[in-house]
RNA sequence: GCGGACGUGGUGGAACGGUAGACACACGAGACUUAAAAUCUCGAGGGGGCGACCCCGUGCGGGUUCGAGUCCCGCCGUCCGUACCA
């Protein structure tokens, strides 16, 4: 058959069919797993914003190839695929196109699902769901009156960030260098009534737990431990000297984490909103003036980093706790944050640098505390920086010569036996950065919180026979603010227990709650309780989950916490599983070249790679615009993204190219934690890949149409090399995809191509004919997992009517893998100087006299004996001399 | 400020402490072709030498080791995260 070009396009989407039609990806039942080890596969899932671009299909490819090897290698594969519906985008849809945010979704789901399957993914697709299913979001309700029951979920009034574009309110998590993290508006201040749910109840855990998440960036644990924050301090109470008392205030309680420098206290500082700091400022309008100031400050960070410490006296004086005649001035200060601690602190200007700068600022004393390991006590003084590590204690009383750590202690164990009132002076206290998670939003495409609000019986949950709490079809989107809120009946229902008239619950979840448990619901989409114990129990925790970096804290924290609470809540397995994922892979990005050109009015445009032509090359690229001909200017290389429009959409590549060629590029070259560039020639490098590969196939199958039964007697001096590179190349690329390491199974596969071509070349022989035919199979299922179509292609004419997909992994052979002969490399004191080939077996003491007997080692010995040499057996010599 | 990652040819990147630069892209030469595309073959870190060969090379400076891109210490640079957290 002379060779024709693979017509890529077009076979994929046969064996697309063919793999549709038999069911190829169904995930084997969950009791009957055949005795099979489980292997869950997961990506993130997708927010069907419109249309895929390359840019996404690499985190899918990643974990495509992972669950098709898995599959391969014989385990229960577990591999879905949803979508993460609900949200602002499709609000905003409604707003600017007067198109009902649910219809816009199933839309855009509708052509994302095309294009992820155009892809070939290995995805079971009966297990798909979207989060604003009703199917999904009532049992997601049912989990919400669970977690409320349980006193996981409240409701509290509170400070909230508010985001005044979307018009809601957002989680901490959420506000980004205080802006909106969707919006990217800055975030106002309001005190709301607010949904939330108690994820500082699991801090400890969720903190503790990192530990054996082995199988997680280091990166991303740390970043959870941080954002947990958790500290081991002492709170301190201060008794307020009377007479400077404000009326109904008596004391005022500090949170440290350095008791030890309790003497060395100059003063207190409270936030602005402290209740004492109110009450001072009802007495002193400047005072007032001041804090009503500080409250006006930016969060951002540039505020923060040029905002000077200031602060205010308030005129009212403590008693330090060892010493009752010992008055402190307490001050407002404008870096005080009311809602870590107490809002107060007492300051140590020797011991911290902002109250360092504090203290010089107003003219407060600096008594140093702790001396530095190896300073001189006599002359230490506390210059413009402030010491902060440990050392030992001065001018500290009791505690003078202690270390800081028993200090710490000392300190600890006084006040706790110092009794104000009837509790003790000082506690000790954990503290956590983490605060609870703020869950409501005031939007409609969202799943309702399913309560009812009655005047006289207060929240009510919904009833389980009326869930879910549907969204109501005709809610309007012309004006701002809750559609729900303002829909004209939907809110009103009667209250469950009373039957009086009561009001509905408007707020709607965060949307990621909606992502917080969707991995489970896939183990058993359809059952008719949240989760399926029996499921859960067989597919969890995930086996391997892939995204991007950028949910680190928000998705990947949430989710911890959610798994475990829905568990406490009645809706785990019973194999008392906690963490829902075993193993996170973070995989870059693809990135792109971006256009700018000038349009009305000079405002810059973005402009996308399709819309533009470029001509030259290396640094005399020139960059058009197709339409008006106009140069534009090559911009930065970014994450591919619709806002910069540097984007390739996945239709026009795959109907060009083909999805294996699209698969195969964002696997090369850049190792898959990574950013990988896109460029058109690298693109092309893939496609002649993909060429190559049916090429050696198709020819190596014209030649040699049938496997042979077993190896013929003689294999032949060039049968054994191919045999020994494919074999090699096996263990390789088995090697490199368990450990994600993608690129280089690419590299190892290129090697392979290159040394099947050379083996074409020699005259045939029994021996090459049955290495060529193996080589050809083996390199077929080798690339199967990245590029399916080929795969199966390739199969098809090496004369098989079989599916590949449904081949098991080949083993390598470990005779092969081994040679007989081995190249050592010879070093004279660390440099190389020359090789020798010896018998793999041969005995240090004759590689040894090999080495010694050359001519290289003689010459650059120059005359003098070895002194020493060090044989490393298949790897290296060294002689010393 | 704090925390982390990274730094290797023209480029993307390989390399259990053991022959640095695999593989790919770009480049050069050649074959095939009327020609082009496609394909195939060969070359290539830098410098020196007609040559066998020699010298220098993984951001910089030290150290450990028979041996360091890899481990340790100190710098420099880039990127990412995070921040009045008491």
């Amino acid at each position: 058959m002379a060779s024709e070009r693979y017509n890529a396009p077009a076979r994929e989407k046969h064996w697309q069919r063919v793999w549709d039609e038999t069911h190829a990806f169904r995930t084997p039942d969950a009791t009957a797993g055949g005795g099979k080890p489980k292997c869950y596969v997961l990506e993130m899932f997708p927010y069907p914003s419109g249309r895929i671009h390359v840019g996404h299909s690499r985190n899918y490819t990643m974990g495509d190839v992972f669950a098709r090897y898995k599959r391969a290698r014989g385990f229960a594969v577990l591999h879905p695929m949803g979508w993460d519906a609900f949200g602002m985008p499709a609000e905003n849809a409604a707003m600017e196109r007067k198109v009902h945010p649910g219809s816009w979704t199933y839309q855009n789901i509708a052509v994302m699902r095309d294009q992820l399957k155009s892809m070939g993914l290995a995805i079971d697709w009966e297990r798909e769901f979207a989060t604003c299913d009703a199917d999904y979001y009532a049992q997601q309700q049912r989990l919400f009156l669970d977690l409320l029951a349980k006193g996981l979920a409240y409701r509290k009034s509170s400070k909230v960030n508010w985001d005044p574009v979307d018009n809601t309110v957002l989680a901490n998590e959420q506000v980004i260098d205080g802006r909106g993290w969707r919006s990217g508006a800055l975030v106002e201040t309001r005190e709301l009534t607010q949904w939330f749910l108690r994820i500082t109840a699991y801090a400890d855990e969720l903190l503790a737990a990192l530990d054996g998440l082995d199988k997680w960036p280091e990166k991303v644990r740390l970043m959870q431990a941080n954002w947990i924050g958790r500290s081991e301090g002492l709170s301190v109470r201060f008794a307020l000297d009377k007479a400077t008392a404000p009326k109904g205030h008596s004391e005022v309680e500090v949170y440290t984490t350095r008791p030890d420098t309790l003497f060395g206290a100059s003063f207190l500082a409270v936030a602005p909103d402290h209740p004492l700091a109110k009450a001072a400022a009802d007495k002193d309008p400047d005072l007032a003036a001041f804090c009503e100031d500080c409250r006006h400050m930016g969060t951002s960070v540039v505020d923060l980093e040029s905002a000077e410490k200031k602060g205010f006296d308030t005129g009212i004086r403590v008693q330090h706790p060892f010493d009752k005649s010992w008055l402190l001035p307490v001050w407002v200060a404008n870096f005080i944050l009311m809602d870590y601690g107490t809002g107060a602190i007492f300051g140590c200007p020797a011991g911290d640098q902002r109250d360092l700068d504090f203290a010089r600022k107003y003219h407060l004393p600096v008594r140093p505390v702790i001396l530095p390991p190896g300073a001189d006590a006599a002359t230490y003084d506390v210059g413009a920086e402030a010491y902060d590590g440990p050392g030992t204690m001065i001018n500290s009383q009791f505690l003078d010569g202690l270390d800081t750590k028993a200090a710490f202690e000392e300190v600890a164990r006084r006040l706790e036996k110092k009794s104000m009132g009837k509790r003790p002076v000082g506690e000790r206290r954990v503290n956590f950065r983490l605060r609870d998670w703020g869950i409501s939003r005031q939007r409609y495409w969202g799943c309702p919180i399913p309560v009812i609000h009655c005047a006289d019986c207060g929240v009510v949950p919904v009833p389980q026979a009326d869930l879910p709490v549907r969204l109501p079809e005709d809610a309007t989107f012309d004006k701002p603010g809750n559609p729900l809120d303002r829909h004209p009946t939907w809110k009103h229902a009667d209250c469950p227990t009373c039957h009086k008239p009561a009001t509905r619950e408007t707020d709607t979840m965060d949307t990621f709650v909606d992502s917080s448990w969707y991995f489970a619901r896939f183990t058993a989409p359809k059952a008719a309780t949240p989760l399926d114990a029996q499921a859960v129990d067989y597919w969890l925790p995930v086996d391997q989950y892939i995204g991007g970096i950028e949910h680190a804290i928000l998705h990947l924290l949430y989710s911890r916490f959610f798994f475990r609470a829905i568990a406490d809540a009645g809706h785990g397995g019973t194999s008392g599983i906690r963490e829902p994922f075993a193993a996170l892979f973070t995989q870059g990005m693809v990135t792109h070249e971006t256009y700018v050109a000038e349009g009305e009015g000079g405002k810059s445009v973005w402009l996308a790679p399709s819309d533009v032509r470029i001509e030259g090359d290396g640094a005399d690229r020139v960059a058009y615009d197709v339409k008006s001909g106009k140069a534009v200017r090559i911009g930065g290389v970014e994450k591919m993204s619709k806002s910069k429009k540097n984007v390739v959409d996945l239709d026009a590549f795959i109907s060009e190219y083909g999805a294996d060629t699209a698969r195969w590029f964002v696997l090369s070259d850049s190792p898959p934690e990574r950013d990988v560039l896109y460029t058109d020639v690298g693109v092309e490098g893939a496609r002649r890949f993909v060429q190559r590969v049916w090429r050696l196939v198709d020819e190596i199958a014209e030649r040699v149409p049938a496997p042979f039964a077993g190896p013929p007697a003689e294999i032949g001096a060039e049968g054994l090399k191919l045999r020994k590179a494919v074999h090699k190349t096996l263990a390789n690329v088995g090697r490199t995809i368990e450990g994600l390491r993608f690129n280089v199974a690419v590299a190892s596969l290129y090697e392979l191509a290159n040394a099947v071509g050379s083996a074409l070349q020699p005259p045939p022989s029994a021996g090459l004919d049955f290495a060529l035919r193996e080589a050809a199979e083996l390199m077929t299922q080798m690339i199967g997992p990245m590029m399916p179509h080929l795969g199966e292609e390739c199969w098809a004419r090496l004369g098989y009517n079989t599916l590949l997909v449904n081949q098991p992994w080949p083993e390598a052979a470990p005779a092969l893998l081994v040679d007989d002969e081995v190249t050592l490399a010879v070093q004279v004191n660390g440099k190389r100087r020359d090789e020798i080939r010896v018998a793999r077996t041969a005995s240090s003491q004759d590689i040894e006299a090999a080495a010694l007997a050359l001519d290289s080692v003689v010459r650059a010995l120059e005359g003098r004996p070895a002194k020493k040499v060090i044989v490393v057996p298949q790897r290296i010599v060294n002689v010393v001399g």
